[in-house]
RNA sequence: GCGGAUAUGGCGGAACUGGCAGACGCGCUAGACUUAGGAUCUAGUCCGAGAGGGUGCAGGUUCGAUUCCUGUUAUCCGCACCA
């Protein structure tokens, strides 16, 4: 017996190794590849086991690429601006530049531990004033380019962090960061104009290798429809609506129309009579949280008392109006048609309005409507359209209502501009500077970065003001373009800033002149395989191809979609709820790092399940990994001193093991490779046994093993005598015509039950086959044989009655 | 409400284009070695004594279904009046 496997001593051994001898190396030959992760934030609760799985994924990745002859781009580094470490801060008593770097110590310390090939040369830090002068740089181009612009309006706030959100950042009605139910505020902001790049945003993701479910969730976010624009002249007035539609086809059967009680339009078309009643719905509207607001199923509304003009028969139709009508998308106002729409069909019903069908299924009026026709059909009800397919009217309506010059044809999203500003103090301060005269002038490129005051009081003052505002040296400045005293924009900008390019950083991190070379550009970029969890489906990811696109418009970079490949990691729970620091079931990955080693941990996390899916933590599993990487040593090191030649059993394995570890690999079913160590370390112990093992054989092993348990492979690598690193060992390949067997094994069926199994020759014809198996089956073969079926290397089954 | 994912032993999970369900591991049982064992090794482990039955449930297609089709239930995720 040898001694057993220590993983601690031969751990540090090689850890200390690699620091002298990196593994990974730029020779300026090997084409590059790009393994990227979404970058923490330094959470003063440190790394769990879930945040190693996503890194371990990674590191195995990128280790698997490089010894396929890539030199890999395997950055880390830290999203350290913006709420979370901000209230951390506060929590904690201290100021957010020093909770930070601490954590940041404390978290990089924990990292070091999955012995990742990360390239610490190239770490960013978002809150460094050499990044951060880029993060504000672009939005100075962003502003010079009128993407970014100054607007008041009513914003989401969130009363609990007090301060604006993005669209993005509410999740059904409440603030993604903290859970408090969202506001509307009027402020005025800083917007960032992302619908101009809506359709690229839309289009492009055609060409990303992202998974289906992502793309998807952006698609829905962007939200793009087509339809028509139409106005509707109001009944003894001179004014007109103009309302949205996507079903122009339906314009015969518009009933009524409703108008968003926010509508400028709606207190005006109140008559006499209705006022009083109009003037309450706007004012309870106005008071509803838009989570009643959105959770509010059931319809409400107060007609106005006015009529519009159907355009096309000249009917009279009501005017109403209600909450379910949203007054920032469209024109503010519907036109209804109750008969095809359901929510129409809910208000009509509720409130008595008249309801006609104008499209059918067969051309034939439906008696009894119980519910909105919503599909396609043939037209009735509807003058010289009648008997036209709708499909072909809702193309043909907005150009003749475009000709008649009261319509026309819109799109429309659902994806607004981006609120940037935040009333908070841990962030990038925006560099625009106010000035009476010139309006909003931005802080000269050359002055940048402007940095962010020292300040003693950080807290958010929760008036919709930055605590910056209240540092008066830094806030009265003069301004850059007439020398006038002049203010400076006291927000700052939201935590995405940073974190939408701060991959582009790594490859040049140290370039003061630029924020990325061309060539360096050119030659790292874009990120190839980008690893994190699928929180950020919309957020980050978003964002940062917003970025790319306009960095790339502006000749920064030459692509315009920053990650080729997406992996979503599952994300790793316990007692059957996610991990957090209040529930108090956190596993740290520290304590079983010192008692299983790096090497298992890691290998453990991939076998708890498949890499894409969530999976339940259970601590007892690893010692399942920890006895196989004890027992793998072990083989090789009883055997390395009596090693066997090869035989046509020690090929056959090996060259399987290659292939089924491989493909498995290529598949990214990470779980079932490490199962596959596991199995074929179970047939070479019964080999070495049976007939003793080669050194081929074991050291193919090795090898594959190296990017999963990197330790133990480079030590056994050392131990079989070789001086240099397992990681110089390009990937093994596999003899195809190794893979088959000369005799195999297939189940024999009758009628289609398994009655047992038999040996053949691989090669053996149909007919000799079946005959064989007639032969073995001839006891529970009754009645008639009606079919015979053979499925080569497989099964026999023969059906019978 | 709409859309998507998932459902397999006591547990985590395998099963390629339909072809021996339960690989691999945890746990458990028995044994060996031990002063001892929560170390290690060996054997066993879907249910059932057996025929046989088994992949959430009910059907269907097929010689044959975890895999394909229809319906249905549960859990999770996303969207949520976007006209």
């Amino acid at each position: 017996m040898a001694t057993p496997y220590n993983h601690r001593e031969v751990e540090k051994k090689w850890r200390k190794h690699w620091e002298m001898h990196p593994v990974n190396v730029d020779d300026g030959k090997k084409p590059k590849y790009y393994c990227l992760d979404m970058f923490p934030y330094p959470s003063g609760s440190g790394l769990h086991v879930g945040h190693w799985r996503g890194y371990v994924i990674s590191d195995v990745w990128s280790r698997y690429k490089m010894m396929n002859g890539y030199y890999i781009i395997h950055p880390m580094g830290w999203d350290a601006f913006g709420l979370p470490a901000e209230n951390y801060a506060i929590k904690m008593g201290v100021h957010p530049s020093q909770s930070t770097a601490e954590n940041i110590a404390n978290i990089k310390k924990q990292m070091n531990e999955i012995a990742a090939i990360y390239d610490w040369d190239m770490e960013v830090n978002t809150t460094d004033p050499n990044f951060y002068k880029w993060t504000q740089w672009i939005f100075v181009k962003m502003f010079k380019a009128g993407l970014a612009y100054e607007k008041e309006m009513p914003i989401n706030w969130c009363p609990s962090c007090k301060t604006g959100l993005a669209n993005e950042e509410v999740v059904s009605g409440s603030c993604e960061r903290c859970g408090s139910s969202v506001s509307k505020k009027n402020l005025k902001q800083w917007m960032l104009r992302i619908t101009k790049y809506a359709d690229r945003l839309l289009e492009d993701l055609d060409k990303l290798e992202w998974p289906e479910k992502v793309k998807k969730m952006q698609a829905e976010w962007i939200g793009r429809s087509y339809g028509a624009e139409i106005d509707f002249c109001v009944e003894g007035s001179e004014k007109t609506i103009r309302v949205y539609t996507t079903r122009p086809d339906t314009l015969y059967g518009a009933t009524f129309m409703v108008l968003a009680p926010e509508h400028e339009l709606a207190k005006e078309l109140a008559t006499k009579e209705q006022y009083e009643a109009v003037e309450d719905y706007i004012y309870k509207s106005s008071m509803k949280s838009s989570v009643d607001r959105m959770q509010d199923k059931e319809k409400t509304g107060v007609f106005t008392g006015s009529y519009a003009v159907n355009p096309l028969n000249q009917e009279l139709i009501p005017i109403w109006l209600s909450d379910y009508v949203l007054a920032d998308y469209g024109t503010g106002a519907i036109m209804c048609v109750p008969a095809h729409d359901d929510r129409d069909f809910a208000f009509a019903t509720k409130f008595n309005i008249p309801i006609v069908q104008v499209i059918s299924k067969d051309g034939k009026e439906n008696p009894d409507l119980s519910e909105a026709y919503t599909e396609p059909g043939i037209m009735i009800n509807s003058g010289d359209w009648t008997g036209m397919d709708s499909e072909e009217a809702r193309n043909k309506v907005p150009e003749m209502l475009e000709k008649q010059g009261i319509g026309k044809k819109t799109t429309n999203y659902k994806l607004r501009d981006w609120v940037f500003s935040r009333q908070r103090y841990w962030g990038e301060p925006i560099p625009i500077i106010h000035c009476e005269h010139c309006g909003a002038v931005p802080v000269p490129e050359e002055e940048l970065p402007l940095t962010l005051p020292e300040v003693e009081k950080y807290q958010p003052t929760g008036t919709g003001e930055s605590p910056l505002a209240e540092i008066h040296e830094w806030v009265n400045t003069n301004c850059p373009q007439c020398g006038a005293p002049a203010k400076r924009e006291t927000n700052t900008m939201p935590q995405w800033a940073g974190s939408s390019w701060y991959f582009l950083r790594y490859v040049d991190n140290k370039n003061d002149k630029e924020l990325i070379s061309k060539e360096k550009a050119k030659k790292y970029l874009p990120v190839d395989m980008y690893i994190g969890g699928v929180e950020h489906a919309v957020l980050h990811l978003l964002y940062s191809r917003f970025y790319t696109k306009f960095l790339n418009d502006i000749g920064v970079i030459d692509f315009d979609e920053p990650f080729v490949k997406l992996f979503n990691q599952g994300m790793i729970g316990k007692d059957g709820a996610k991990m957090s620091k209040s529930k108090g079931n956190v596993v740290s990955p520290d304590e079983l790092v010192r008692d299983y080693g790096c090497d298992a941990l890691r290998m453990y996390e991939l076998f708890v399940g498949p890499p894409e899916l969530d999976s339940e933590w259970d601590d007892r599993g690893i010692d399942g990994v920890y006895r196989f990487i004890n027992r793998f040593y072990n083989l090789v090191m009883v055997n390395k001193d009596k090693l066997s030649k090869e035989t046509k059993e020690t090929v056959k394995l090996r060259n399987r093991m290659v292939y089924d570890i491989t493909s498995r690999l290529e598949a990214f079913s990470l779980n079932t490779v490490v199962s596959g160590f596991m199995e074929y370390n179970n047939k070479m112990v019964d080999l070495a046994k049976k007939q003793g093992i080669d050194k081929a054989t074991l050291e193919t092993a090795i090898i594959l093993l190296a990017p999963f348990a990197p330790h133990v492979s480079e030590e056994l690598w050392q131990q079989l005598g070789h001086e240099t690193s397992v990681f110089d060992n390009s990937w093994p390949t596999y003899d195809e015509s190794q893979l088959k067997d000369d005799e195999i094994e297939i189940a024999l069926q009758v009628n289609g039950k398994t009655k047992g199994t038999m040996m053949i020759e691989a090669d053996a014809t149909k007919e000799a086959v079946i005959a064989l198996a007639k032969e073995k089956l001839a006891d529970k073969l009754t009645g008639n044989i009606i079919k015979e079926i053979y499925v080569p290397g497989r099964i026999v089954n023969i059906v019978a009655r």
